[in-house]
RNA sequence: GCACACGUGGCCUAGCCUGGAUAUGGCGGCAGCCUCCUAAGCUGCAAGCCGAGGGUUCGAAUCCCUCCGUGUGCGCCA
């Protein structure tokens, strides 16, 4: 439910009414004006050549033929804008009425049983998650849980890479290298565990012609179907896996699905869609390898034949992708993958060929850029990573550092309780709060960025709601928000009024980076609230002051818990 | 070479899809605010040819073209 709806629509009829008496129905729009200058504009530009007329002189004349309307308060005519302030009591009515209606559902659109499939993060199980990576789970599980709140049913997947190169060498890392051959582990956790048995296999693999050719050797196993390798190598990737997994959930990042990438070639469906490419008129053949040529549609470079096999004939990975993605249309009504920008052209060549095998669905991309380092791009062989896990670990302890400074009164345990919240946040906040496609440069100094346009500083507000109603003690009875008069209490609910079609931005339209914005807004219009309007020595407005932290709070908590934050009582 | 993205005060960023009033916030800087609900807060000041140039339009940060800079891709890798 949106308190705003009834007061938009009455603005339109009212607007079609004043434009009708002037002698035209052309479709206006109606605007929100960024100054803040009005609730509602209908800009009167468009009108000037039907009607032969200024603007200013059309806003004039439409502001004299308007007619009467309950539930706004004045409406002008200014610089060539049809302007429209709505009724403060009808506002605060309407919005403090939808808050405490819905409660956590407000601002939730209608459930719209669409299925949608969201893949994201699918890192290759040979490692710990680094900051770079870092992006894909933090703007899946944003969006995520974004599209959930407008009403889709989503369910998120991780696509497991136990498939080829690099997860056959890590497996044969852990079976051939001896322990105390390995440099020392950083941390006690499975991913960082193996990930030195895979750093150091690489090194003796470049080294040593032997190795190359053993870790061949098993690769061709792996590829001809042997049962023992694969599951071997399974093993391990699951392994790595339950690393990962513990990271994510280290960032309130949970994922619904796993999907092995090898599970493809076992139930022959990669095969089958080679058959069907096969088949195509724009498939052709290299020594054996058969490709599809996409230069007539439109793929441009060095080389325009995509090939879905080897010479051997053996598939590669974008036919298992083409196989998965063929199961995922079979599962869902939408599928949208979260995806590094590297894979555009990977995804572009999938589209056409999916379409060459007769599908009209194609997956919805998200892209985003690259996270690098001050001094250039990371990379886990020079060594020039930062892992997830140092991040949190470093943004908690920073934390805590914070929460002792000002907290002496709270026992050990709750200081750590709430120094996780807010480090664990502020890394996800800085991640989310630009838009994917910018190119992010990682500074400790932002990412552990605790005030200003950060996760505390919403946090905090939420944190002080709570703390006024601690002490406000027993509930009021009815409330009467007509005494909410004061520029403080205003500008206040006219952000709570929003937030439903931020959810609508943010979900439906895929704007993430609009809801972290938003919970700034409301956390900044509660500080102001907060410094200047006492609430327990509020007397008369006392308790339609608290309704109105009750009010803040509730929409507090759900930015919150939609960005996947906690919010904590106190801090 | 070709393709795709990005370029907004010293730094980071919103707005671009769907053109409209004085370009959104933050960090940093400077100057203030705690006998009163948590100062992770609040107030004020300084700081912008919205990368450059052209075009479309009554009107361009926003749409189109060219150029410059940066990133990414163009594997019988995953």
């Amino acid at each position: 439910m949106d308190p705003l709806e009834k007061f938009e629509h009455q603005v339109r009829d009212a607007v079609k009414i004043a434009f009708e008496r002037l002698g035209t129905d052309v479709p206006f729009d109606i605007e929100v004006p960024s100054t803040g200058i009005a609730d509602f504009a209908v800009p009167c530009f468009p009108l000037a050549k039907v009607l032969r007329k200024a603007p200013p002189i059309i806003a004039e004349d439409a502001a004299a033929k308007l007619p009467p309307m309950d539930l706004v308060s004045r409406s002008w005519a200014e610089r060539g804008y049809l302007n429209f302030q709505v009724d403060d009591r009808q506002l605060s009515m309407a919005t403090l009425g939808a808050i405490f209606d819905m409660k956590s559902n407000y601002g939730r659109g209608k459930v719209s049983g669409t299925r949608v499939l969201l893949e994201h993060t699918s890192v290759n199980p040979t490692g710990p998650i680094h900051v770079g990576r870092a992006r894909n789970p933090i703007i899946g599980d944003t969006l995520a849980r974004c599209m959930r709140a407008y009403g889709y049913d989503v369910t998120t997947e991780y696509y497991v890479n136990d498939v080829g190169k690099q997860v056959v060498l890590l497996t044969w890392g852990l079976e051939n290298i001896p322990a105390d051959k390995l440099s020392p582990v950083d941390r006690d956790k499975a991913d960082h565990r193996l990930v030195v048995y895979y750093q150091r296999a690489n090194r003796m693999m470049e080294d040593d012609p032997e190795v190359a050719r053993q870790v061949g050797h098993m690769l061709r196993r792996f590829e001809d179907g042997d049962k023992e390798v694969m599951a071997k190598v399974r093993r391990t990737a699951k392994l790595m896996l339950e690393g990962i997994i513990e990271s994510l959930a280290s960032i309130n990042v949970v994922i619904d699905q796993f999907t092995w990438e090898s599970g493809f070639i076992e139930d022959g469906s990669a095969r089958t869609v080679v058959e069907r490419l096969t088949r195509s008129e724009h498939c052709g053949q290299d020594q054996g390898a058969c490709y599809l040529e996409l230069k007539p549609f439109g793929i441009h470079g060095k080389e325009t034949r995509f090939f879905f096999t080897r010479a051997d004939g053996t598939t590669l990975y974008t036919t298992r992708d083409m196989a998965y993605h063929l199961d995922k249309f079979s599962r869902a009504d939408r599928t949208i993958n979260i995806l590094g920008e590297d894979q555009k052209l990977g995804q572009a060549q999938l589209a056409i060929a999916l379409r060459l095998l007769g599908q009209e669905r194609v997956p919805e991309c998200v892209f985003y850029s690259f996270v690098s380092l001050p001094e250039g791009r990371m990379s886990t062989r020079k060594g020039t990573v930062v892992y997830l896990d140092d991040l949190i670990e470093e943004a908690e302890e920073r934390a805590l550092e914070e929460v002792r400074k000002r907290r002496t009164d709270l026992p050990g345990d709750r200081m750590l309780e709430i120094a996780r919240a807010i480090g664990r946040g502020a890394v996800r906040y800085n991640i989310v709060r630009v838009q994917p496609e910018k190119p992010l440069v990682f500074k400790w100094e932002d990412a552990l960025n605790f005030e200003g346009n950060s996760a505390p500083f919403v946090q905090y507000a939420h944190a002080r709601a709570c703390s006024i109603q601690r002490k406000a003690g027993a509930a009021r009875g009815e409330i009467d928000p007509s005494v909410l008069t004061n520029e403080y209490e205003l500008k206040l609910i006219r952000v709570l009024a929003r937030y439903p079609s931020v959810v609508r931005e943010s979900g439906e339209k895929q704007r993430i980076q609009a809801l972290p914005a938003y919970g700034h807004e409301v956390a900044a219009a509660f500080n102001q609230f907060y410094t200047y309007v006492p609430v327990l020595k509020g007397e008369e407005s006392r308790e339609a002051r608290l309704a109105l932290v009750d009010a803040t709070r509730i929409v507090l908590a759900n930015v919150l818990t939609t960005l996947g934050l906690s919010a904590p009582e106190e801090m």
